[in-house]
Parts: C-alpha cells; structure tokens; sequence
DNA sequence: CTTTTCGCTTCATTTTTTGCAGCGCTCGTT
DNA sequence: AACGAGCGCTGCAAAAAATGAAGCGAAAAG
C-alpha cells in the first residue's frame, strides 16, 4: 500500500539501528530514505529519531509514532480482510503464537480443521514462551496468543482460561510406572529433565519445589519437549507437560501420570489478543474455534 | 500529513458525492483525482465507489474504509497530541458535542477554566440533539459527547451519568410561583413552552405525560431555551428545563420549581466518547474535569 | 593515526502526479 | 426526438516529486 510507504520505511529504520542498513533491507539508496525521514519529521512536527554516533534510534515522541503505525497497518489489514469476507471470498490469514505444548498435537488439528472449512485461509505459528508471545501481541506480530501463565495480564484481553494439570513423562518401564497416584517427591527422587525458566511448566515447578524440602536437580534443561520425550526412554528419568501437549493413550512406549493440584499449581493455558485491538473476521472466527475446542474436551 | 492525502480526498468524495464536486472543493482537477482513486482502488484489491449515473457513492467496502480512514486520522491526531504534550507544550484541541442546557452556563465555565490552565488548548463545541450527537461521535467529528437521555449506549464507552430533575421555569409573578411544591399536571393547566421530540427534555416529558390523563398542549414548541425563557416573561407561561441549564438565584425575572422524579422522570446527564477510543492528552484531561465538576455541586 | 561507518547535502536523472482537452454516456428538459 | 448539462474516464505534455551517485565532515573502532 503506497500510502504507508513512508512509514513502513520508518519501521524499517527503527528496527535496523541505522538509516544505511535500513535502505539496503528496503532495496532504496540511504540518501533517498534520509531525505524522506527528514521531511515526514517536518512534517510530522518533532524529531522521531535520536542521531547517535553509529546510527539512529526512535525518541520518546518515535516510540509512540511506532506504535501507531503498527495498530494503523493491523487495522487495515483487518479491513482488507473485511472486505474479503464481503465479496464471498473467504480469504485471510491468521497469525498465532503459541506454547511449546501447542505445537505437536492441539495446533496443527485445529488448523487443519480450521481450513478444512475454510480453504483460503493461511496460518504462521510463531513458537515463544510467555514473555516473547506478549512481545509478538504488542508488536502487532500476532494477531493472538495462546500460552501457559502469561505474565502481564493488563495489556491484553483474555479471551478464554482453562487449567491443565502438570504431567509426568516416563518410560513404560520406569520404576515410577508401577504406581498409579504419583507425587512430585517421587518424581524428583528420579533423574529428572526440566525446560528452561522462561517456560510455563517449568515456572510451576520452581513455585511447588520452593514450597518442599526437595529442590530441583535437572539432569538435563531443554526448551525442546522432543528432546525430553526420547530423552526419558534411554536413561530412565522422568519429564513433565501438560496433557495437551501428550498423546494420551496413543503412545504405547511412554506412561504420563498428573500430579495433584496440591503438589503442582494447574497451568492457565490462556488465550489472549492485543487490548482493544479488532480481529481480522479470519483470526476473530479461529479464535472462536479455539475457546469451543479448549472449553471442551481438552 | 501528505501520506493521508488519497485517505482524505477518498473521504472528500464520499461527502460530495462526485468526483468533481470533490475536485473543486480540494483544488485539484478531476482527472488528477479520478486517477488517484483508481490507483487506490487497484492497490487496495476491491473498488471503493458505486458508479452512478450522477456521480459516486461509497459501496460497503468503501463503507469499511471510510471508517478506518476516519479512526485513522483520529488516531494520528492523538499521537500528535501526546508528542507535543510529551515536549511540555501542553497544546492540543477538544471538540465536544453537547446539549442545548449545556451552552449557556455549563460549557462556558468549564472551558475557560480549562484553558485558565492550559492555554494552548483551544475548543470546538457542537450543540447537538442527543441523536446527532452520537452520530457525531461515530464519524469522529467529536472527541466527547455531553447529553441527556442517550439514545443507543451499546456503540460508546460511558464516562459518568448523572440524574438531573427537571425545573419548571416562570415569571416571577406567575400564579404557580406561589407555590412551593409544584406537580406537572400543575404546570400542564397553564400555557407551556416545550422543545421539539428530538430533545431529551421533551423526551422526558412526552414519557410523563403518557401516564397522565392531561395531554401535552404546548402553546409553542421551540428548539432554543433562550426563546423559551424570554417567552414565559411575556405571557405568562411555563416552560421547562434542567439546572444545569438555570442560573438558579441569580435570575430575579424567572423563578425555577424542580419538579417531583414522580412526575417526571429524572434525566440522565451522560458523559461519553468512542468505544474503545483512546482521547488525546487534552480531550482526556478535560473529560476528567468534566466528570469531576459534574460529580461534585451539580 | 588510519579506517570504517554514519548522517547529511548537492545535482542530474528518473518516476510520479497534475492539468488540459476531449470522448462517450445517462438523464432531465424542451 | 433533439439537446444540453453533468458525470466518469483517458491520452498527452508539463510540472513536481522522489531517487541515485558521489562526496563532505564527524565520531567511533582498530
């Protein structure tokens, strides 16, 4: 869209730290792009950027600048997507970012089912942890977002919470395999393999040890729950998810066990979109398929 | 801003109706804007205008644009707002829709004792029928909205309501300014002056009325109160009008009786804006005084 | 001290936008 | 039926704006 032209320059310049590096990423010369940032500046009526030594870098008035020229391009792509759906078309794409958990099982059969329906619909999935997914809301790279314990609830609006207990992850033939009601004690009697604190489960687990006698003593930290998964069938440790991150009853080499909610607080798995924001009609009905599919079996 | 100018001249359009009307208003050639709206048209994926016979009107896609332009403009004038604000400037303008009762007494006051402390701030007042100002409201013409009896509350976001009775206004020398307590059907034996339906007061007055075996039977109905308290001082009449809308002891030709909520219902003095609108620095702060004077003598 | 990197300026060149004139069309009036 | 007014739209040349190549001075990095 020409209109934005300016603007999606800015952003560019924003990102890349300097007027050169940003014109050699737009395919324009630096003088070209410096001479349009000085006149939108004008007549913009304040400086957007601090010149600095090695480069440029937004002020306080290009922060806010920034900001509004991220809500106003999702806004008209919200409208184009309108418009779309006007016309019969039925076209859009949905932007999400998700949990690790999300990603084996629940993510692809919900798309799946999403375009099954409606075939000229495309998707990204961004994967991020808690902090990084509320980063990609504000920036206006995610259309939605759907984690386990967000972490700054104020700027967004939740459309949906559900709870999912914490599982443990081990071989069939584990010796924990044997007892059908597990405690966290005697998961951590046992090697154990835990994700890295920037992930959900792993922020539950750090609250319940604080709580014991026991502490954490990971043999292993991965943020990949692959690896954890066949990590648990050589040595025999055991790992932790939530249920909707598991095959449950499908997988005839691994046993998943809960722990109780007195042992291990339930994970919120939350769905949630920018505050205020208005959702393309395609990410506004995909966020509907989710709350059905999530208040449901799951 | 010159990355709004097809945004504006679209919008300029949609107002006159013809690409060449809206030519001549903008000081461009037609040809110039014929083409402009048919590069925008393509890049943009879906025609914006109904060709007619006699000129153009928007279709629904234009529809959807045409409100984002507008949000968008809004928008950016908030930005500019908060930056200027940002650099200590304090500048900014409000524009208020608000009721007829408002204009003598209210509005006045409350502006000038805003600007007594941000003199960079200037005014826009619309005076609006509860209707109107709404729909000023949804073309973004106004910042806020000051009214009594809110017709359609779903598409605003309600900053304060406050209840205020309705007065019987009279020459001092009027039979009924004898009497302390006065009823409606009291008032209704005399000749009265009311306003036409689309005002709130009538509103009200049309709803008593309905329950009552008098009728309404207004000697004139007329959409300014300043008529109506220079007519009730020739003949002896009645007219009708909230406090906010009174110099209350200071006016010794008139005399004011409120009116029992019994009778007539109270009105509901509401404060609003846009849903989900974010008001510039100025409007905001002036919202909040507006609030706070009503919350307090009135 | 030299080299690199940066924002910014100058000027010729390219691209885009504009105004003018005119075409074909529909509608209301004669 | 004929006509004129008003409309959207299009070719073409002129005007305006954006662009690219080259270079300047300053500040950090090596």
């Amino acid at each position: 869209m020409r209109h934005l032209r300016t603007l999606r320059l800015i952003e560019a310049v924003s990102k890349a730290g300097s007027i050169r590096k940003a014109a050699e990423d737009m395919n324009i010369t630096s003088s070209a792009l410096n001479r349009r940032i000085q006149n939108f500046e004008e007549e913009f009526g304040a400086p957007v950027f601090e010149r600095l030594p090695r480069g440029v870098r937004l002020n306080p008035a290009g922060e806010l600048l920034i900001q509004h020229i991220r809500s106003q391009m999702a806004e008209l792509d919200r409208v184009r997507s309108q418009v779309a759906d006007l016309s019969g078309l039925r076209r859009g794409h949905v932007t999400i970012a998700c949990s690790q958990a999300l990603q084996p099982y629940f993510m692809p059969a919900q798309i799946a089912a999403y375009r099954a329906e409606h075939p000229g619909v495309s998707f990204t999935v961004h994967v991020r942890d808690r902090e990084a997914a509320e980063e990609d809301l504000r920036a206006f790279d995610s259309d939605l977002a759907l984690v386990f314990e967000p972490v700054h609830l104020g700027d967004f609006d939740v459309l949906l919470t559900v709870e999912q207990p914490t599982y443990a992850v081990m071989a069939r033939d584990h010796p924990l395999a044997e007892k059908d009601k597990l405690r966290l004690r005697d998961c951590l009697a046992y090697p154990h393999v835990v994700p890295p604190k920037r992930i959900g489960i792993r922020y539950l687990l750090d609250l319940a040890v604080a709580r014991m006698s026991q502490k954490l003593e990971p043999i292993a930290e991965a943020d990949s729950f692959e690896f954890m998964r066949h990590y648990v069938q050589n040595e025999r440790a055991v790992g932790f998810q939530f249920p909707i991150g598991l095959n449950i009853g499908k997988d005839d080499r691994l046993v998943f066990r809960p722990l109780p909610k007195t042992d291990v607080a339930h994970g919120n798995l939350t769905l949630m979109q920018m505050k205020g924001r208005t959702l393309s009609v395609a990410s506004a009905r995909f966020a509907n398929q989710l709350a059905m599919a999530l208040s449901g079996s799951w």
